[in-house]
RNA sequence: GCGAUCGUAGCUCAGUUGGUUAGAGCGCCGGUUUGUGGUACCGGAGGUCGCGGGUUCGAACCCCGUCGAUCGCCCCA
């Protein structure tokens, strides 16, 4: 180990071969799926303000202070490498004037950086795939969504993960639940861990997703949302909920899945997977695979005049590990040439196979009574051999593939020298 | 920020209660087999055992520190 080369940044990743041709199977299907959805393409910053992201998450939460990956430019202005998608969005929303196009569909994918510590599934540069529906306010908007993530996971060979499905209610609603988890809470404070204690002051919704074992008893009688929604927060998610039985989608009521962010309205939803699951045993403690909601709250956090939005996000990182290593796709000739005085004839014939839309390797170099070893190694379909019998050059060529064998005779052997 | 485990060739790993010049497989390079669909044989290069200190006659091994990795807690947009 060299003293002098640096080393990668904590939390970045050098991502290659099986696990690369996952992911980048991943982002294929994404693609795919997609345009099927007809959701539109988007390509945003990287970097914006700080402002953009700290006024959507709002100024308060330790995901501002200590979790993002902020600096000065030589302006003095603070910026902020991106650590969602959805506040950007927002802005190019606002800015480009986008409302004209609304209800937008649109889906992008890309890097996304958390200043935290690494864990399984969990880096500080990760990327994601995004999809969101803007200026939609009815119940469909989620349930297209929803459908396209569900599409999506089938698609990419993933069967156990399940949607979990909550409503956080309107503005109104949610504040009076939250009102009752805090009063209900406060009475058996002494008995919650302490982390939980800390909770009730930051994040009380949070106790309900607690791990500790003292807070468990507590959880099952803490007050449901349900009891405090308003008439139109329950048709809303009644409209949700029988959409997606429409549109095929299995789901779980999850009454104690919330949203830390106040923006967040209505619909929350993460798939999961299932209990025991190869999924489960895949992604360690980090089970949420894709997860997302309504945000209701979030343009006007950020200027904007109030519009109705939903969305979700995906790690293609855990994505990844889902579907599992993939083999780069198996390579159709190998050109092998055992004289040097043939190299050119090689490189030519490789050249034109590749033209014609054969994946094809030259082997060429080192001991050339090695090269054919080398060749045959690559585990390509067919060979194709250059060499010299008795001062002649001579071409040879195997194939477990009659179909490929044809289509190589009418490039190589025709081809003009 | 906290905790646990781990750092030996390019890669995956051995290395006996501390004992001489630190090993294997794979890969790489070269040679042999006049060989032709992967599998043979021989040889070679490549390691201050993460780094620094300590204990000891002697440390890859024991102790302390440090850096890094992994997994978990906190947090999770």
């Amino acid at each position: 180990m060299s003293r002098k080369t640096p080393q990668a940044i904590r939390g970045t990743q050098d991502i290659f071969g099986a696990d690369a041709e996952a992911f980048a199977f991943v982002v294929e299907t994404f693609e795919r799926v997609r345009r099927l959805y007809r959701f539109r393409r988007v390509e945003m910053p990287v970097f914006e303000k700080t402002e953009v992201f700290a006024r959507s998450l709002g100024e308060t939460t330790d995901v501002v202070s200590k979790e993002m990956y902020s600096f000065e430019d030589r302006g003095g202005e603070s910026l902020t490498l991106r650590p969602e998608f959805t506040a950007g969005i927002a802005r190019a929303f606002l800015t480009n004037g986008w409302q004209q196009y609304a209800p937008l569909k649109v889906a992008t994918h890309g890097p996304l950086f958390r200043y935290e510590r690494p864990q399984k599934g969990r880096y500080r540069q990760f990327h994601q795939i995004d999809a969101e529906v803007i200026g939609a306010g009815e119940p469909q908007a989620d349930v297209e969504l929803l459908a396209m993530a569900d599409q999506l996971l089938k698609e990419l060979g993933i069967h156990d993960v399940t949607l979990h499905l909550n409503t956080l209610g309107d503005a109104a609603s949610r504040e009076a639940w939250r009102a009752a988890l805090i009063e209900y809470f406060l009475g058996v404070k002494d008995q919650l861990s302490e982390e939980s204690q800390e909770r009730l002051e930051k994040n009380p919704l949070r106790i309900l997703d607690s791990k500790d074992p003292r807070d468990k008893p507590f959880l099952a009688d803490a007050p449901k949302i349900d009891a405090f929604l308003s008439e139109e927060a329950s048709a809303f998610f009644a409209a949700v909920t029988s959409g997606l039985d429409a549109a095929g989608v299995k789901w779980v009521r999850a009454e104690s899945l919330v949203r830390g962010l106040d923006y967040y309205r209505h619909t929350a939803f993460e798939f999961i997977p299932d209990e025991g699951s190869a999924s489960a045993a895949a992604l360690g403690s980090q089970s949420t695979v894709l997860g997302g909601g309504r945000y209701d709250g979030l343009m006007e956090s950020l200027g904007g005049a109030p519009t109705p939005a939903v969305g979700w996000a995906a790690g293609i990182e855990r994505l990844a590990m889902l579907v599992g290593a993939r083999e780069v796709e198996a390579l159709q000739v190998a050109v092998i040439v055992e004289d040097d005085s043939l190299v050119s004839m090689g490189i030519s014939a490789n050249s034109a196979l590749r033209q014609a839309g054969m994946s094809s390797e030259l082997v060429a170099a080192g001991s050339p009574r090695k090269r054919y070893d080398k060749g045959s190694k690559l585990g390509a379909s067919a060979i194709v051999v250059y060499s010299l019998v008795d001062g002649h050059p001579d071409i040879r060529m195997k194939s477990v593939d009659d179909d490929l064998a044809e289509r190589i005779k009418g490039v190589v052997y025709d081809s003009p020298e």
